[in-house]
DNA sequence: TCTACATATCGATATATTTGAATGTCTTGC
DNA sequence: GCAAGACATTCAAATATATCGATATGTAGA
């Protein structure tokens, strides 16, 4: 694995880090993982103002983590990779792991 | 995979997003995940203040996502945890495809 | 072309984060 | 106990980011 650049880092992180650096984003990429979503939708779900969507988007779109395809007056956006949220997976278990033990330990007698 | 809540979405943004969130951050949990180091050497080789240094440590700490031990008046700081650095990997390997393809874009006739 | 709807962009504000100088704390060796 | 080295914390400044109202752009249908 080891070793990585101060370059390849600064590239990680710039494309995906920031990506999912968001929890708004990173709810949008499991909602356009679901099943691709326009604005619209995506918008209601996440009560918040339609502008700051656009705005998650762009970043998201940038950096290649989603693809938009226009279908009339609306734009539908889809997960660009499913490696993406699998990463994201393996994280969040591990986030589950360490809850579940810090919780142990609070409650040793 | 799908669906999650968005508690569980803040819990994963919380402790691993902010951690590798980043850039000295990430390139820290390479370098201990590498071999455990000490402030001093982590300092050395990120090129920036020890107390920044400092900052960037106790952030990972408290996630989690490394951990520190004395060893006479040093501290060694390691890896928490493999999959942490294996999710980045993943990450590392879809990015690295990604500006190929898009140089490739740029490139054509 | 006019209207209604969908999305993007602009601009301003609020908030969060990074950074390092100064300083405090802990450990070791004398 | 004292001095020196290693690390943490505090505080302030600089920088970055999120958010949304207002507005622009694009699309479809009458």
């Amino acid at each position: 694995m080891l070793p990585i650049t101060e370059d390849e880092i600064a590239l990680i992180h710039r494309y995906v880090c920031e990506g999912i650096g968001d929890p708004k984003r990173l709810m949008l990429l499991y909602l356009v993982a679901d099943q691709p979503r326009n604005v619209t939708e995506l918008t209601k779900a996440l009560d918040v103002a339609q502008p700051t969507v656009s705005h998650h988007l762009r970043i998201l779109r940038e950096r290649g983590l989603v693809t938009a395809r226009r279908e009339g007056a609306s734009i539908y956006y889809a997960l660009a990779d499913p490696r993406i949220l699998e990463a994201v997976e393996v994280l969040r278990d591990f986030v589950a792991e360490l809850l579940h033990k810090r919780a142990s330990v609070l409650n040793r007698p």
